[in-house]
RNA sequence: GCGCUUGUAGCUCAGCCGGAUAGAGCAUCGGCCUUCUAAGCCGAGGGUCGCAGGUUCGAGUCCUGCCAAGCGCGCCA
């Protein structure tokens, strides 16, 4: 949370820096205030140090005006006046401006302004002139930022509850990038520790199966169908090359749960089996099997629910490297390391975490938590300006041993953001869907696209805030009603094409200049309205990528939809007024491309029919 | 027990670094299709913003305590 309070707090700065350049009344309202305050300080009314937060915000109801300023409340202490002749005063103060064409006070003092609607109108031109590029912005000012998601262990595809860290992370990055930063999306691939050995393991023991042995397999293997998959293309390629026989491999191995045992020791001593038998080379076959084809699938499944990511960074490289020996060494040369019970252990409870962390196990194994100082030792020394790691939310815990290491690297923690994504309940209607990676029964990401389709599955995803709990009901994302809030967004944009569509049917005509010069007339309310709404979008976009929210930019687009529906509901846009009609197609243009911009950010499509 | 997150309409959730009369979707009820797609629109009902204090001109929003839920507290990843 202090992170979030701290980025705020920057983009105020950056909004601030570039506020000269950016068209957007809010901003040019927040200058003028700026220069009444700086007048109201020169004649002694306001003290010296007075440096007030301008807050403009957009009024909520229409007799409030369009924008409303709480200055002359947050000051009224500092002036050491009330609250309503303060704005009398700042009133008086503020420099004219043509698009301003009355100022209020109400209220105990807000400072209410009322804007030209013809100067709002010129919004429906930009964004015709700025197309698939208006709402984009170079507030980040190219800053490099990392961003990892999903991550998740290739042990088995992608199920249900990676999809939303998928939708959510892809589009926070995308967010990013369409207000100026330079994104670098990354997968964290764990291809190295002991679930990869149970994967491997368990291929090679239904690989055994595939030769005919007859065994018992672990409770605590993997049991899903993809593992029998990858088992039998090994058997049709090699064939019988890796069998052993069954009391061979079984021999003396600790019974297993199910026998009266423990899993945990009976799966290890399986692991350990496997790699005498098999030996290096051979186990390698089986693990790379798993790997090659789980990661292969993963990869397909994120590019078909569009996302991209510019690297895969392998764990076991870390490894390879000897990256991890080198992050390690670099805390033992800062003194955060040391020895206890024959582990290697790190002093994390000095920088903020609750206790001392293991690195290196006893028997000289690192710790995945190793590995982890190792690739943000990386990911820091690439340059990227700012790490933004997204995870489920139950690894929590898990942060302040990241960021105590970043801050044993010599780094400042604060330049790394931890969004959490929460994924409560899985229901099918009533019912709570259990899930399970290793009993193989749960619902595929896959399947959850095949049901939905691509456009409904990433909206519901980033429908709600990131780290709120959600219930989230099956049968109803995978209803193809209008329950399923994605249509409404799109029913909104097919209709603007449909009305474009019937412009020749009826024998009639646009003319794009004749409209631009008619926008003056859009005085209806619904049209004052979408003209406002259109112009917040930029803002929105904004907003949401900065605070990575995505579910504000839906917010927007569902607003903007409804606008858009009872606008159509109330008033004919093909009508015999030419220029009448010219404006309103302008408007319901502007309308549609703004729809397709934020759509086409949260990679849904922007369909012309329904 | 300690820590993190969350508690807003019957349900699912918004609520813009504290601001004017707390909003939307779904569900319920009542209207609107011979006119550009009714996957839509208009209207109604529905609230002790978990509870109790505190901060101040003003609190759903900030602070403290309590209650409840989820998650986390491994030489697992």
């Amino acid at each position: 949370m202090d992170n979030r309070v701290i980025l705020i707090d920057n983009a105020q700065i950056i909004f601030r820096f570039f506020y000269p350049f950016l068209p957007v009344m809010k901003k040019k309202l927040e200058v003028l205030l700026r220069q009444a305050v700086d007048t109201l300080k020169s004649d002694g009314t306001l003290p010296q140090d007075a440096d007030p937060v301008i807050n403009i915000e957009h009024s909520r109801d229409p007799a409030h005006g369009d924008f409303a300023s709480n200055l002359a409340l947050m000051l009224a202490k500092a002036a050491k006046s009330n609250p309503r002749q303060l704005a009398e005063k700042i009133t008086a103060a503020l420099p004219g401006d043509d698009a301003v064409i009355k100022v209020e006070i109400a209220g105990p003092g807000f400072i209410n302004f009322f804007i030209d609607p013809n100067g709002q109108y010129e919004i429906i031109r930009t964004v015709h002139d700025r197309g698939s590029e208006f709402g984009l912005s170079k507030t980040g000012a190219g800053k490099r930022v990392q961003v990892e998601f999903v991550s998740a262990n290739p042990t088995g595809p992608l199920h249900v509850g990676h999809g939303r860290g998928a939708a959510y992370g892809s589009v926070v990055a995308d967010l990013l990038e369409a207000v100026g930063f330079d994104v670098h999306r990354e997968y964290y691939v764990n291809d190295a520790g002991r679930q990869m050995d149970i994967l491997a393991t368990s291929i090679w023991l239904r690989y055994l199966e595939d030769c005919g042995e007859v065994l018992h397999f672990p409770c605590n293997g993997y049991r899903g169908e993809y593992v029998r998959d990858i088992s039998s293309a090994v058997h049709r390629a090699s064939g019988d090359a890796f069998r052993f026989p069954v009391q061979t491999v079984f021999e003396d191995i600790p019974p297993d749960e199910t026998q009266g045992g423990d899993k945990e020791i009976h799966i290890d001593a399986l692991i350990a089996r496997a790699k005498t038998l098999l030996g290096g080379a051979h186990y390698e076959h089986f693990f790379q099997a798993g790997l090659n084809d789980i990661l292969d699938d993963i990869r397909d499944d994120l590019r078909e629910f569009g996302v991209e990511y510019q690297e895969w960074f392998s764990e076991r490289s870390l490894m390879a490297d000897d990256s991890v020996a080198k992050a390690l060494d670099r805390l033992r040369a800062g003194g955060h390391l040391y020895e206890k019970d024959g582990a290697v252990w790190f002093a994390s409870s000095r920088l903020g975490d609750e206790k001392d962390r293991v690195v290196q196990r006893e028997n000289g194994q690192y710790t995945y938590f190793a590995s982890d100082i190792a690739y943000h030792m990386n990911k820091l020394d690439r340059g990227f300006e700012e790490l933004i790691n997204i995870w489920g939310a139950d690894h929590h815990g898990y942060i302040p041993r990241v960021k105590a290491a970043m801050t044993a690297l010599g780094a400042d923690a604060d330049k790394l953001k931890v969004l959490l994504v929460q994924f409560a309940t899985l229901y099918r209607g009533e019912e709570k869907v259990q899930m399970s990676t290793r009993s193989g029964e749960f619902v595929t990401l896959r399947q959850l696209r095949n049901e939905v389709g691509r456009d409904a599955a990433r909206f519901f995803y980033v429908l709600r805030r990131s780290e709120q709990h959600m219930d989230f009901d099956l049968k109803l994302a995978t209803s193809r009603t209008n329950e399923n809030p994605v249509f409404y967004v799109q029913y909104a944009h097919a209709r603007v094409c449909s009305v474009f569509r019937q412009l020749d049917e009826k024998g009639l005509d646009r003319d794009l200049g004749l409209g631009m010069e008619s926008l003056g007339l859009l005085k209806e309310e619904h049209e004052l309205n979408l003209v406002g709404r259109l112009s917040r979008y930029p803002e929105t976009l904004e907003r949401a990528a900065l605070q990575h929210e995505p579910h504000q930019l839906i917010l927007y687009l569902r607003e903007l939809a409804n606008d858009f529906h009872a606008y159509y509901n109330a008033h004919q846009f093909l009508v015999e007024d030419a220029p009448l009609r010219n404006a309103r197609l302008n408007l319901i243009a502007a309308v549609r491309q703004v729809l397709a911009n934020g759509l086409g950010l949260l990679k849904i499509t922007s369909p012309e029919t329904m």
